[in-house]
DNA sequence: AAACTAGTTGCAAAGAGTTGCACAAACCAT
DNA sequence: ATGGTTTGTGCAACTCTTTGCAACTAGTTT
C-alpha cells in the first residue's frame, strides 16, 4: 500500500501531524466499501481504541476533504456520507420520491464545470455530487 | 394579491388546513426580501403571535417546498435559506476560501437539465442550487 | 349548532455536526 | 534523550433540524 505513503507525505508535506487517530480513521474509510458515514468510521475505530471521540472523526474527515483525500455527499438522508477520493469520482440522480439512486458517470457535469471556469472564471468542485428530483417512474 | 388565494387553493385542494401559523409563517417569507431562515422567520412570527413553535416553522417550509412555493439552498454557513419560488429561479456560485458569492442566472444549468432528462428520464430539481468551489481570486 | 375526523401544533427529546478550551502528544531543535 | 513549540484530542456545551406523542382545531357532516 504505497497508497498509505502518499497520504502520509500529503500530512507531513503541510505540516500536519501522523497521530494514531487519523491512520486508524484512515483505515476505516479504505476498509468501506461504499459510501460510509462518520458514525460508521466512528464505530469502527472504536472497537479497537474506543477512546476516540466523534469530533475527532469529523475533524479528520474536514481534513482529508481539504486534502483532497475523501470527497463527501449528501444523499439526503439527514447524514453525510464519505468515500475514498482515489475510488474513482461518479455523480448520483436522487428520486426524492421513491429514493432510487442512480449512479452517474462524472462526465455528465464535465461541460457544466468548463462552462462556469470560461464564464466565471470559477473552478467549481464538482466531484461527488448529489442531484435530487424524481425518477421516470415518480414523474407520473 | 391573489397569490395568496393560489396558495390558498392550492392547500385546500390537497387536502392541507389553513392555520392562523402557516398564514404568518407565509407572509414572514413574502416580506423578507432575501433568502430568510427558520430562525429569522421565527423571529418575526413570534413578535406577533409568541406561542409559535420553531418546529413548526421548519414543518411549514417542507410543506411549502413540496408543494413548490418556495425554493431552499444551504450556502454553506451551517444553516438553510429559503425564498418565494415566484420570485425567479437563481443559483449561486459559492467560494470556499474567501466566502464570495456570485449570483448565477437559471439558463447555466438548462443543458444539464435536459441531459439529464433525455439520457435517464430523469426530472431534476435545479432551482435554486449552490455550487461549491473557488473564485478566481482564490484560485491563486 | 354540535359532533366528528383527520390534519396540525407545541413540547420535549433526540440526532447530526461544530466549537472553545485545557491538556496531551507529535515533531523539531538542541 | 530532553525540552520546547505547535498541532491535535477529548470533553462538554452548543447550534440547527427532525421526530414522537398527546392535545388541539380546521373543515366537513349531520
Ligand atoms: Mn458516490
Ligand atoms: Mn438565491
Ligand atoms: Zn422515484
Ligand atoms: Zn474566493
Amino acid at each position: 500500500m504505497n497508497q498509505s505513503r502518499d497520504i502520509v507525505s500529503k500530512l507531513s508535506e503541510r505540516g500536519y501531524r501522523l497521530t494514531p487517530q487519523r491512520m486508524m480513521i484512515l483505515s476505516a474509510i479504505k476498509n468501506s466499501n461504499d459510501h460510509t458515514s462518520a458514525e460508521e468510521i466512528y464505530t469502527q475505530v472504536a472497537a479497537k481504541y474506543p477512546h476516540i471521540n466523534i469530533s475527532t472523526v469529523y475533524r479528520t474527515l474536514e481534513l482529508l476533504k481539504k486534502l483532497g483525500l475523501v470527497t463527501e455527499t449528501n444523499l439526503g438522508e439527514g447524514r453525510v456520507r464519505y468515500h475514498p477520493a482515489d475510488k474513482g469520482h461518479h455523480h448520483h440522480l436522487v428520486c426524492q420520491e421513491c429514493g432510487t439512486i442512480i449512479d452517474l458517470d462524472e462526465s455528465v457535469l464535465s461541460s457544466l464545470k468548463s462552462a462556469l471556469l470560461q464564464e466565471y472564471k470559477f473552478s467549481a468542485d464538482l466531484r461527488h455530487l448529489a442531484i435530487f428530483g424524481r425518477c421516470v417512474k415518480c414523474s407520473k
